[in-house]
DNA sequence: TCAAAATTGTTAATATATTAATCAATGGCC
DNA sequence: GGCCATTGATTAATATATTAACAATTTTGA
């Protein structure tokens, strides 16, 4: 069996270990938790996306994802509201304060990306994302499952309207 | 700021969730979480390790482990017991079971790996490996906290005997 | 048309993560 | 010897992760 140390799920979980800290710093000091980041994050590049998008976007699983919108919402940075064309459906939407925090976060965290590109080169940078992506690829193939869902599955047929709504 | 998806901490997300779901159901099947395993797994290179020391070979913090180390112990895979040299010490020991488990776990887990393996070139997986450890290593430096702490230290003054009780 | 199947969000139960605080034991130091 | 800063483990409080089960809606397909 490969080293404990050395197995790719060790090396992914120390390279987080590594980099995160410093990012959790900061959200922490706009009172976020990392998780209540990504969600934001994801809503200041899409606003209104259905909670199960939302899921995907940030790699938080549905149930998770329900406490986190929950405390989002009850410290009034985001809103739920079930869409119309499919009443299954709740989308989340930014508040205003919820849209105010990217200005206020974004000089911090930009700092702290600088300074993490600055650990490895153009270069090296370009093959770590390559072999991810290619893993990541070559992962969803094998009848696997990552508890996120297949995304917009095998085929994309998605709405390619731009309405804030289509959903 | 960069395009969340294709952030580092995204991609290091991204490809855990892509490869960890065929690992967690191998452990399940043995009626293991994955911190479980970790911690079986570290202790199976090393019997009887400190709290503290198992907590950074499975880069679970502290007070988690306790918790599963708590869970361990119930269901009889590992037992705890206060060092004698130093009273503060509680070491974790394997029982027979804990120990039986390996080789029970082994063959799914190294075709697993085997899986893994293939799904990138061997020039392919040193990259990733190489700059991940670059990334580690260099932000250790950088004033970084990363909750786990400095390990062994800047300066390693580790017992060197091999003795089994030596920490 | 209508019942079965699939989707979306949620709840429940248990296990972890994270940060701060506590507590006993040790080591250094006067 | 006794005070004190440190260390190693644990507890506490809150937030997430994971799996299974559910309820309300669509969608399918006979």
């Amino acid at each position: 069996m490969q080293r404990f140390e050395q197995s790719l799920p060790m090396m992914l979980y120390r390279t987080l270990d590594a980099v995160m800290p410093r990012f959790r710093a900061i959200f922490a000091r706009h009172g976020l938790t990392e998780q209540q980041w990504r969600v934001l994050r994801a809503l200041w590049e899409r606003d209104g996306l259905p909670l199960l998008a939302l899921s995907r976007a940030t790699l938080v699983s549905a149930p998770s994802l329900v406490g986190v919108i929950d405390r989002l919402q009850r410290d009034g940075l985001v809103r739920r509201r079930r869409s119309d064309r499919d009443r299954r459906i709740v989308q989340v939407w930014l508040t205003g304060r919820g849209r105010g925090l990217e200005a206020a976060a974004r000089p911090e965290v930009e700092a702290a990306y600088a300074t993490l590109e600055s650990l490895a080169s153009e270069s090296e940078w370009r093959a770590l994302q390559s072999v991810m992506e290619k893993i990541v690829a070559r992962s969803k193939c094998a009848g696997d499952r990552s508890r996120l869902g297949p995304g917009p599955a095998t085929e994309a047929k998605e709405v390619q309207d731009g309405s804030q709504d289509g959903f």
